[in-house]
DNA sequence: CTTATTTGGTTTCTTAATGCAACCATTCTG
DNA sequence: CAGAATGGTTGCATTAAGAAACCAAATAAG
């Protein structure tokens, strides 16, 4: 009896959920992205017990979302960064910290604005082609001939 | 000894895993956003177990994420809705399906178009106030006194 | 109206995940 | 060289997850 799998379900959003769908993995890389390299610097900002961040960051490196670089002069000293794939959450990450900013009130003592003029960030909003803001109830889920989805129950 | 709280760790992305960060219930979020509504459609759809689905449905309520709305005729018969809260998880979750996609290829047998066009819909992005589209390498984190943070260790 | 089925759970049991603390081999620092 | 820091591993206790059985109320079938 092991853990439901997620990435054979034939949905893309469990497929992300499977590689960083678990408690700590996208406050690990959200931590990467404010600069965090360093195993015990991890530890210590996240407050994380030792062996669960052992085997969050090897698995994020298994994934592809971060690489482990030895950084020691001459022996084993390692820095933890993201990939490309792991900068790519920045979306991801972002969404979540405003969607929580907007219902939880403003419990983050950071704020999160533009490196070049300080402000801060526009929503992230999901939009069609040409632009236009697109709420759920715009979208419509359809299979590759184009049929909608169907509760099948 | 119990699971870790995130609600106080000053930090807002933290506040939003603690209400959607487990492996589940951003998949019922998303199954929601489908138009699925009754339990047994729930469970059958995600594969998921009758007290784990009962578990995450009660939180979700809690956190007002969802709301459970009696449609029995003359008795108990529900059904889960999203609230404004949880429909506004959509970019949230547009934007994990689009990394899911772009990272791990298109394993979904569905598809997300615009319900008027029947288009793919754009790709999601952070932007500043003027428009500009953002990376995580453009951004900075500061505190209210707008100092930049710093890696404590 | 009576019976069968569906719905929306709860309970029990087993296995997996998490948290804490102790320990350990290298590797820097003083 | 001594001591601290780094990056782990191991063992144990507790909580979460998964499967299956069970159950009461509400609906559908006949």
């Amino acid at each position: 009896m092991t853990r439901k799998r997620f990435d054979d379900m034939g949905c893309s959003v469990a497929c992300a959920l499977n590689e960083v769908g678990d408690w700590w993995s996208l406050l690990v890389v959200k931590q990467a992205m404010l600069g965090t390299r360093r195993f015990v610097d991890f530890q210590h900002s996240l407050g994380i017990a030792k062996n669960i961040l052992c085997n969050r960051l090897s698995r994020l490196v298994d994934n592809g979302v971060m690489v482990r670089v030895d950084v020691g002069e001459h022996g084993k000293r390692y820095e933890y960064r993201l990939t490309d794939k792991g900068r790519d959450l920045f979306t991801v990450v972002t969404a979540l910290r405003q969607w929580s900013e907007r219902w939880n009130g403003e419990k983050d003592t950071m704020q999160l604005v533009d490196g070049h003029s300080g402000e801060p960030l526009a929503p992230v909003v999901v939009k069609n082609q040409q632009g236009k803001v697109l709420t759920v109830r715009d979208v419509r889920f359809v299979d590759e001939d184009g049929k909608p989805w169907e509760d099948v129950g």
